[in-house]
DNA sequence: CCAAAAGTGTTTCAATTACACCCATGA
DNA sequence: TCATGGGTGTAATTGAAACACTTTTGG
């Protein structure tokens, strides 16, 4: 080859977003070396040679939860390449957004001194920075996954593999901060179309009258649409 | 630094639509060197190492178009990284859309054979193969541009900086190939808070009764919400 | 029995559709 | 004047919101 391109490091940082004990929270793990020592960023790590990036970032779920094949439904979120976003050396980063059911406490690795599960109300308010570009980063997760539980079934990522409507209607209260009309909610969800399978099992977990299980469906968007052919 | 991390190359590669001829279309280079030389690819290049990923696409843009300051709304797509995706080395690329009016006919580049506007109907059917996993990214581009113009204002876009409600409602049509109700259509975007935006102008450039001229305006989503508060 | 959550039915209201109709221009 | 696209009005239909009410459990 001719010409010699310009070399970078390449990482994926993690938004891991889950809910736990009603409040919407984001993992992050105080960084163990230099730079930003001391400081919390989200959790990430260095893309292997021989590795795709979406399984760099499966491999980082893995190594900073501790834990194998979580239930955790893990998307790109987006590319950040600012020159000295890294004080050392050139770094890209693809970040991943991750949704997850009440994950474990998670443990601290080799690089990082701690490992926290962080609500995500005490994130957007400015106190307590992050290293790097990582709270720019995470607001546009927490972004993406409001977002995103309008128009797909995103919001079935922060349940159980089983779980029940009300179940899911929590998860729309929380991270949006709204209450919404159980019934109504209930008829919109089960009528639409492969949003959501039966199981043929109840649950009383939650007392009350026992609750039919659903299972995630196949539908990939639930959007009403703005407009439609003639 | 105790770690000596792995190298990647980073490039950008820009999945350049545009609307010709009431048919939509990609713009796509033949390759002049190998590998795949002498196969169409994406428009790309490497990132500099003083580069953001954005000023990288907007500076690959305006080589590949060769032209400057051009009206085109350019959005990250995603990235891809699978290991041997190019066969040379190691490259993860940053995708781009990018959506522009009519745009100029392209001049081929420094390592570019050829440059040319393909309808995307001769794309997704199979026939001509594209370099690396271009066809991939080109296809996630198409359903991007497709599934946003549902709920976004992104159809302005393919638009010239002043435009109708005709020119818009054949946009939509083009890309999603059925027909519009023109009267309901013309309701649904004028009534849509902030997506257009009056100039006081007209125009009769299209026949029939003179129209309107638009500008978008300062919305960001268009959507009809599938749950409200309570 | 009571409280609590699940789920259904029904009325009311808002949005969308389908389509009749009028408007302003160029040829 | 006719053809063409632009634009408004309106009745019928569909979908959403509000809320009364019944169901089924645990305590």
């Amino acid at each position: 080859m001719a010409y010699e391109p310009p070399w970078s490091a390449v990482t994926v940082d993690l938004v891991l977003l889950t809910i736990r004990a009603g409040e919407l929270c984001a993992l992050l793990v105080r960084r163990a070396i230099a730079p930003f020592r001391g400081l919390w960023a989200l959790p990430g790590g260095f893309v292997q040679p021989d590795e795709d990036l979406d399984a760099a970032a499966v491999r980082e779920l893995a190594e900073e939860t501790g834990l194998q094949d979580l239930p955790v439904h893990l998307e790109q979120l987006r590319s950040y390449g600012a020159p000295w976003r890294d004080p050392r050396l050139r770094v890209v980063t693809v970040a991943y957004l991750g949704l997850g059911p009440d994950l474990p406490d998670p443990v601290a690795g080799s690089d990082a001194a701690d490992a926290r599960w962080t609500p995500a109300s005490k994130l957007t308010d400015g106190r307590g920075r992050l290293a790097f570009d990582h709270a720019g980063i995470l607001a546009d997760g927490l972004e993406r996954a409001r977002a995103k539980l309008e128009y797909t079934p995103l919001a079935t990522g922060f349940c159980a593999p089983t779980f029940t409507v009300g179940e899911l209607r929590e998860v729309y209260e929380t991270v949006w901060g709204v209450a919404l009309d159980p019934r109504n909610f209930h008829r919109k969800v089960t009528t639409a179309e492969d949003l959501l399978e039966g199981t043929g099992e109840t649950t009383s977990r939650n007392g009350g009258r026992p609750a039919m299980l659903y299972r995630r469906g196949t539908a990939e968007m639930m959007m009403p649409p703005m407009l439609r052919p003639a």
